[in-house]
DNA sequence: TTCATATTTATAGAATAGTCGAAATATCGT
DNA sequence: ACGATATTTCGACTATTCTATAAATATGAA
């Protein structure tokens, strides 16, 4: 992880509807949810402006996607928010280590 | 912290001048920096543009500042940083706790 | 008070991001 | 192959953010 490549991240997510778009798909797990749920449990709809910001996340490696039937298929990147929460704290910690307070995301079983 | 609170103070982030801004000034405990130092270091110039990301920072309730004497100095608002960590990690773990992996962030002794 | 330093504010222009609607692609079911 | 569904891509448009420059404000020093 570098600025820039923190900043990409964080653009990413800095906006309401990525932001959401992120969490659900956290809690969603590793089977994630096809655009038209997600679009659906968000009460967006799946147009040319859903697409974009997700396209958006993915760019910035957040999130992932998979084709399965007709259906695409999108799951968030653990790894990658663990790193960019890292490189935060580590920051935030002014260089030093915050001791025991580490942070790290679990993936939840699948529903 | 909520939504849009979240996305406030990762749009302040976003940016790459503000992120090295805010990192430094986490790096520079509680007295912070002035302008001009901070600039400095950062390899910028203390203009109009340098004081426009320091007002969305500032806007964003990442950071604050005090006036001393003909400097204004600012300064890294640890708590709200821990709230927005706190927040991404929260919907991170997907709603789980993370068990004994807590972040917070510690302010450096003064230099 | 007048001048110099430090920083912000204002205004306009340039760049980037977001939205909208239509057309394109992919896959499935018939 | 054809039609229906799911999603993306494209192009034009609007909105927002960023930068540049100059003028304004605040403080301290002479």
């Amino acid at each position: 992880m570098n600025i820039e490549l923190a900043t990409t991240a964080l653009k990413a997510l800095a906006h309401e509807t990525r932001l959401r778009v992120y969490r659900r798909l956290v809690q969603a797990g590793a089977n994630g949810l096809c655009v038209a749920d997600l679009a659906t449990e968000l009460g967006a709809e799946a147009n040319g402006s859903f697409s974009f910001h997700l396209k958006e996340l993915s760019n910035a490696g957040l999130i992932r996607s998979r084709q399965e039937g007709r259906f695409i298929y999108y799951s968030a990147d653990y790894p990658a928010m663990n790193e960019l929460l890292a490189y935060l704290t580590e920051h935030c910690c002014a260089g030093q280590s915050c001791g025991e307070q580490e942070h790290s995301c679990t993936i939840p079983e699948n529903p």
